[in-house]
DNA sequence: TTGACATATAACCGTATGGTTATATGATTA
DNA sequence: TAATCATATAACCATACGGTTATATGTCAA
């Protein structure tokens, strides 16, 4: 058997990513555009719309999660898409969700 | 059929309760202290001891996991026992986990 | 080439937050 | 009651980080 049940034996290191990938998920426009970008690939303009945040503030988070790997980063023509990469953050957010009011 | 498969249809407010869980869970410290409490409850003292960190510090986090439902706080004589109240958490850990190397 | 459009970046500001030291609060024992 | 131990809190500092404005970079059309 391989799978852990729980958390244990992580190292130092270990606790550092995976702190930070939740530090990535944890802020309200973030998901935001996570929401805007799950049904399939958008475009920057389309995103901004979506989220009702100004370009900049929405470039900014976008290159953070394309860094961190969560979302993937397609130029066509003068447009950039960003699409999810990261199926698994969307899990995470359904699970918290979930246990919202349950 | 009742459960969703991605992320949406959330609302402003239920996007910060969410992103304000994973913020929570996005500190190295705090993770490193649901490892120490994760087996069963542990004192402060014990919890101190686990980390390395300092009282205050420890304390201080405690009480921000205790606050946000994650961990349960037994008062016993002059300890206080922390232990894990959601395991969501845990399986949130494993789950981020899992995918780091995978 | 010039201008319009789409995106990224730089510089800056205010605030939130983690860590520290010192002290307070509360419980136990002598 | 006094002293000791366990935990919590207060005050403070430094830094990280989200948001804004302005500008740079790059692509397309005229």
């Amino acid at each position: 058997m391989s799978k852990k049940i729980s958390v244990h034996a992580l190292t130092e290191d270990e606790l550092g990513q995976i702190a930070r990938r939740f530090k990535t998920l944890g802020e309200p426009m973030r998901l935001k555009i996570l929401q805007a970008v799950c049904k399939g690939p958008r475009t920057v303009g389309d995103i901004v719309t979506a989220t009702g945040a100004t370009q900049a503030n929405v470039s900014k988070h976008l290159s953070l999660l394309a860094g961190a790997g969560i979302l993937t980063r397609t130029k066509d023509g003068q447009c950039v898409y960003y699409g999810m990469k990261d199926q698994l953050a969307v899990k995470l957010c359904t699970l918290v969700r979930e246990q919202l009011t349950d």
